[in-house]
DNA sequence: TGTACATCAGTGAACGCGCGTTCACTGATGTAC
DNA sequence: TGTACATCAGTGAACGCGCGTTCACTGATGTAC
């Protein structure tokens, strides 16, 4: 993460502060990151970041846009080659798990700025996929809207309870396999 | 909030940091609480607050632990008068959204020591009625231990996406009135 | 009822720290001719 | 192929701020006798 020894230019500050923001927001949390501390590293001085980002919430705008537009191309091809609801599902818990730092960012909206135009269109196109993702569930159940939402909620509120810890420990590690059974109550019933 | 002028003993310091905490956090989030502007809202030096709490984390703990006792609270005499699962999940979500502070204290045990015996008491008590909750459903599903997780998880989920403002906003401003059809998409199927 | 003393709650000055921000600067790169 | 110049990326010293923590202190309260 820090720059080729005696450079003066990085060669690409702007990625490695991205990559320094989700390793630090991966030990204490996006609320605990601080500029000066990705500078440090990114091996840097301590006013770069700002050249790239303006601030903090510069930076994390960019981190949410980088993680709706992940969110959205991971979920697309699971429901190409499955097209199954509950798999889809599943894919988000583990881009949960796997992206925390960006999913952590992405929904808490109050650190960074939500209408920058690159986290709207993100955030869109998030949305259409698991609209998408809906649809391809068999049987009529009366309001496509509603079943959006509540398979929505239910993955986050996996997601995020996991995340957490707040799960029961004997669910094991993995974080698929934990999840599956209970995204089914919802999805699988006749 | 700010003490009695002219007395030097406040009072009831203990709960007027706590209230303070519960607003500061209700305008900037659990982590940016600092004892400092605890103390101020409250009147009160700024070396007070570690009379009562000892550092941030002590305080956020005292939240924590009270937060699962409310919601434990909360849910009791749902379940006990309206026996149904859907409305303790709308209970959870008011509950939620009217104890915002204290909700996101509880799910963010970086923040706490989650290991003190009070917070594992009130935990414990908010865990044995959730799953009174889940027991009141009729219906044997086969599986109460993934019910349970799949009536958390969605409630929870639709929670946290409210709060964080991630829901449309034409589901319009009562979360009650919103979460309770997407609930029935989970437990009123037949 | 009064006095002496211990305990407790809160004070306020002082300290060191990490932070964001500013600013004149310098090294590196790219482009025009 | 070489030179001049503009632009860009990153530097490092300086500043003021809010924070947590420490510590000797003082005002208030409760208890023993």
């Amino acid at each position: 993460m820090t720059k080729k020894d005696g450079t003066y230019h990085h060669g690409d500050l702007r990625r490695a502060l991205l990559a320094a923001a989700v390793e630090a927001i991966g030990e204490s949390g996006p609320s605990a990151v601080s500029l000066r501390d990705l500078a440090r590293r990114a091996g840097v001085s301590h006013a770069a970041p700002a050249h790239h980002f303006g601030d903090k919430a510069g930076l994390l705008t960019v981190l949410a846009a980088e993680g709706y537009d992940r969110l959205a191309d991971t979920l697309r091809p699971v429901i190409a080659q499955t097209g199954s609801l509950v798999e889809t599902g599943v894919a988000y818990i583990r881009f949960a798990v796997d992206h925390r730092a960006h999913f952590e960012v992405m929904f808490r909206p109050e650190l960074y700025d939500r209408h920058d135009p690159a986290v709207l269109a993100a955030r869109q196109r998030a949305t259409e996929t698991l609209a998408a993702a809906v649809a391809t569930r068999g049987g009529d159940s009366g309001d496509a809207r509603m079943d959006g939402l509540a398979a929505w909620s239910i993955v986050h509120g996996f997601a995020t309870l996991w995340l957490g810890g707040a799960l029961p420990a004997d669910l094991g590690p993995d974080p698929e396999a934990a999840g599956r059974p209970v995204l089914r109550r919802l999805v699988d019933r006749p």
